[in-house]
DNA sequence: CATGAATGAGGGTTCATTCAT
DNA sequence: TATGAATGAACCCTCATTCAT
């Protein structure tokens, strides 16, 4: 079942290219980064942008949906310090996603790609919890506020290594409870 | 010095009208809305608010400089933990300001009002670990990260007030030292 | 009273030139010139068009009225019979409008010009069969169709006048009821 | 003459589903619609649309070909009353090629076609005229005249039967001549 | 010959900024 | 100095047309 004709590929690879284009447009210069930018970064006519994501809105929700994606599959290979650590340290190469994470000026829907994220979070903090690594009053929501807040602000903040660490170790000893 | 005179007293009454006018429309909006609505808002005419800011990022400045100005102020009465609830809580009805905070497009420098702000904390935080109520281990640098990261997630997050008790609570475990 | 400042003068007569060149650009290329285009005619930015119609719509609407009202001007002028053969000699020269009067597309409301026009052709139908020119039996909506039809002829078909005269000759005659 | 191989079967049944989808689709939203619906209705992709119609202008010429050839054939087959009321009642079914018969906007030439149309009303006119159904004095070009008009009329009037027959009833008492 | 992805000029519209009044 | 009309670059999006597969 070759479903799929050879011309596909070639569409494949320039929605990739697009969606590569864009985070990085929008990383660099946010969400207010024109479509034809994009495009130009893509190598690609304006056209074949919009005949991709015939929004712009699509195109963000997109890159949205990749990148949670992505923090979802993350998710699964780390505990939950390491995977606060892992989040905000994207967060700063993820300007636009983040923003958009935020819900800032665009409407953009993608309930079930921050529901799994929330979902992978909620095993993370369940493991942490059995392993005395977290105090056992903490809930998900706060999590899910904490995460999102750090990445927020190191996206914002143009944090550097040293100062991530102090930051993340002041939340950490909030976690664990004392 | 001719500072006095019947029409300067004009200009700073539209220049204080434009300011409040900005940061509700900015903060209903985000910084995406038009000067043109900000105008409208003030009830004067396009022209003056160019008068006054001879750029949107001028009035956004200025706009950015008195909220810092007004958190200084703020910081003079409070704890440091009460003044992270503050303003937390003072986020949501500023998103213009936050943003611009957060440097979300716009390049914009108020260093000095953020020095102050850094100082006035600064003093806080100083104060709460003379009372033993954070630990001494904690500086400055990552107090500011922490409160400019949750300013951003209570902005953007759309937090209830138990959602925010809950998060702050988390952080100052994590000041506390423990 | 002096309402409107001097300015106010400047922006009615760009008003004027902007309906002027319009009708003339959409006369020559119909409803989908482009508001460039106008602007390019009116030797103005295509800013200040807009400015002035914030909408393309808005700007066939408002040369619909400016047609629809020199209409029943004009009809207060003549008899039915002259009023057709008027009105018949004007379409060619406003394509647009009669685009516009047909419905063609845009979605435009003027139905109290449109009602006015219907208003002023009635009493012309009733003076008219008040003379004995014109049959009894006839209403006004045929009337109506009549004139809307023989414009739209008129317009597309490139009538000559003896043309247009032997046309008009047999619609009359029906009219006369034999 | 190589006018009939295997391939040529299926071109032919495409150019024909290719108008087919034409006429509904301009019919529908007029000669704006784009030639993706056209093609998306016929179930062809855009290629093979401008294959067959190298031009969107083509497609719109070959439907008024078809259409014209089509009231030819009608014609055949009515008297001029018969005919002209027919033809009325198909205006508002086929939008678009009245569009195109006005001319407006594409520029289109099928002036075979609707030399042959002319033709098939003449023979009409001569045979009423015979008949003494219609007045001696009147000649085709009104008659075509009036043809086109109505079905102008017709198309953007959105008449009822009621106001269609009424209309017509006064032409044709002109046509008459009394 | 059919396909459908790519192209890119062009269209409507917005808005920061300028300048005549 | 205040006004608000004018400007025009830039934006998002559409669609006729081309061309690699």
């Amino acid at each position: 079942m070759v479903e799929g004709s050879p011309l596909r590929a070639d569409a494949q690879r320039n929605r990739a290219r697009i969606l590569d284009a864009a985070e990085a447009v929008f990383a660099e210069f946010g969400t207010r980064a024109s479509t034809e930018e994009v495009a130009r970064r893509a190598g690609l006519a304006i056209g074949t942008v919009f005949r991709h994501f015939p929004t712009k809105d699509d195109l963000l929700t997109a890159i949205m949906k990749r990148l949670l994606a992505q923090l979802v599959e993350d998710a699964g290979e780390r505990d939950l310090f390491a995977f606060f650590g892992h989040a905000v340290a994207q967060a700063a190469a993820k300007k636009a996603a983040v923003d958009l994470l935020a819900g800032s000026g665009i409407d953009i829907r993608v309930p079930d790609a921050l529901g799994h994220l929330s979902d992978a979070v909620g095993r993370l903090l369940t493991q942490a919890q059995d392993a005395g690594a977290v105090a056992a009053s903490v809930r998900l929501p706060e999590v899910m506020a904490l995460l999102a807040s750090l990445c927020q602000g190191a996206l914002h903040g143009g944090w550097d290594d040293h100062l991530q660490a102090r930051t993340l170790a002041v939340v950490f000893a909030g976690l664990k409870g004392c």
